[in-house]
DNA sequence: GGGTGTGAAGCTATTCACAGCC
DNA sequence: GGCTGTGAATAGCTTCACACCC
C-alpha cells in the first residue's frame, strides 16, 4: 500500500547499527510499544521475550528477531528492561519528536480523527483541521478553529506539518493530495476510499475501513460456505473442530 | 492480526477450483473490486491486465497470479470483461449475499462508521447500534435507533449478525468482544487500539490508526534523519534522487 | 499479434534451534 | 539455568518470462 521511496543504493549510513528494519518489522514496532506502555503501566520493570511477544500477540521468535534489527537491547538470562525498551523503540519509529499533523475533511471521521486520544498520547499533534464547506470554518473541534481548505497551504508551512491526513470523500482525495504534496507534505494517511498517485519522496498509507469489512466476510463466507457443503454429519465434526 | 482459524486439515472441499487462495491475494480483492466498480462506471467493458492492474495500484503479473486462484475468468489475446469479473470477485469475496453488522460504541468513530457509504453499497448492511452510554439510547444516527448494549445479545440473535465492528474504548473492548463472541459473532473488526483474545473460529482484524501514523512517522524521520547525518553535499544528492 | 495463465526463479518473512552470554 | 541474539531452514509472496490460446 505504501509506494515505496526509491532510493540511490543507499549511502551506508555512518553511525549506529544496520539501517534497513524490515518493513514488516516497522510494522510491529507501535504493537510492541503498545504493549510496553501497559507493561509499564503495571509497573512490571522487566519482560522475557515471551512476555512481551504475548502481551503484543505475536510470537518470542519473532519478537526476538524484530528487536535483533534495532540493535541489542536485551539481557541473556533476563530480558528487557521495560522502559529503556520502551525508549528505544520510540526512538527508532520518531515518537520521541514532535509530529505536528493536519487533517483534511472534518465530517464525521475527521471529527473522530480529530478527538483521537491515540494520537496526542504518541507524539502526533494534531496542528490543523481543514474543510472545504464554508459553514463549517471557524467550528470549534478538539479545541481547534476549523479553517478553510484555501488555507491549507499557509497552515503546513506555518506549523512545519510534514503529515497529512486526508478524511473527505474520494471524489476530491486526489485533489487533496495534490495540494498536500505541493504545499510540502511528505506523508500522508488516506481514509477515502480510492487509489491515491504521490511522487516518489512522498509516502502514502491508504485505510479502507469497507476493505477490512471484506475480508472478514470472505472467511466468513468461508465458514457458512463449508458448512453448507457439507453433509450433516461433516458439519457436526467441523462444528466442534472450529469451537475448539 | 487476523487470528486463523485452525481447522482439520480441511476437507477437500467438492465443486470448483482450489479452496485455499492465499491471504495475501484475499486482501488485494477488494482493490481489484473498486478499480473494477470504477471501470463499469466510466462505461468499460473489457480491460487487460495491463490496465486492470493500473487502475488497481499493483503490478499486472500479480493481478493475473491473484486472479488465476480464483479460476480462469479472462480471455487471452482480449483481457477480462469487466461486469463478468466483477460479479466472479463479489462472490469470492461473499458479498453477493446480505451482512448485518452491529456497531458498538456510538462516539465519533462510530457515527462515521454507522453513516459510511461505504459500507452500504458493498452488501454490508449496518442493522443495529448500540453504545453504554443510557443518555445516547433512542438516539437517532444514521437513521438507527442507538439500543442499550444491554440489548446487544438480542439484537445479534434476531437480526442473525455475524459480523461486530467495536468502536468502544479501548478499556471496555475485550468486554464487548466476548459478549459479541457469545451471543455468536463470528467475525469482527476492532478499532480500540488494544490486543483482542478470540476463540478459534473467530475471525478478528484490528485497525489502529494511530499505528498506520506511527509507520509513516517512522520513514518521516528517515528522510530527514538521513538528510541530517550527510554532508550538504550529500544531502543534495539525496533530495534530487529523492525529487526524481 | 496480443494478452492470459502459470511453472520456475527470486525475494522477503517466519520459524527453528542453539551458541553464547549473564 | 535461563534467555537473548542469530545463523540456517522453511514457508509464503512476488516477479519473471514464456507456452498457450484467442
Amino acid at each position: 500500500m505504501t509506494r515505496r521511496t526509491r532510493r540511490p543504493q543507499a549511502q551506508p549510513t555512518a553511525g549506529t547499527a544496520a539501517r534497513g528494519v524490515p518493513e514488516a518489522t516497522v510494522a510491529r514496532l507501535p504493537l510492541y510499544l503498545r504493549a510496553l506502555a501497559g507493561l509499564a503501566e503495571r509497573g512490571v520493570a522487566t519482560v522475557s521475550s515471551d512476555e512481551l511477544a504475548e502481551s503484543a500477540g505475536v510470537n518470542s521468535a519473532k519478537l526476538r528477531k524484530d528487536l535483533s534489527h534495532l540493535g541489542s537491547y536485551g539481557t541473556r538470562g533476563v530480558g528487557y528492561e521495560v522502559e529503556y525498551l520502551r525508549y528505544q523503540i520510540s526512538r527508532e519509529i520518531g515518537l520521541t519528536q514532535d509530529w505536528p499533523v493536519v487533517i483534511v475533511g472534518i465530517g464525521n471521521l475527521g471529527h473522530a480523527l480529530a478527538n483521537y486520544a491515540g494520537f496526542a498520547s504518541r507524539g502526533f499533534r494534531v496542528a490543523a483541521l481543514v474543510d472545504a464547506d464554508p459553514s463549517r470554518t471557524g467550528e470549534d473541534v478538539a479545541g481547534l478553529d476549523v479553517r478553510h481548505a484555501d488555507d491549507l497551504e499557509q497552515l503546513v508551512a506555518e506549523h512545519r506539518i510534514a503529515i497529512g491526513v486526508i478524511a473527505t470523500p474520494a471524489r476530491v482525495a486526489q485533489d487533496v493530495c495534490d495540494r498536500l504534496v505541493t504545499a510540502g507534505v511528505t506523508s500522508i494517511l488516506n481514509f477515502a476510499p480510492t487509489l491515491l498517485q504521490v511522487p516518489d519522496g512522498v509516502d502514502l498509507r491508504t485505510v479502507d475501513l469497507s476493505i477490512e469489512l471484506q475480508i472478514l466476510a470472505y472467511h466468513e463466507q468461508r465458514k457458512n460456505g463449508a458448512a453448507l457443503a457439507l453433509t450433516p454429519e461433516q458439519a457436526v465434526e467441523l462444528a466442534e473442530a472450529v469451537r475448539g
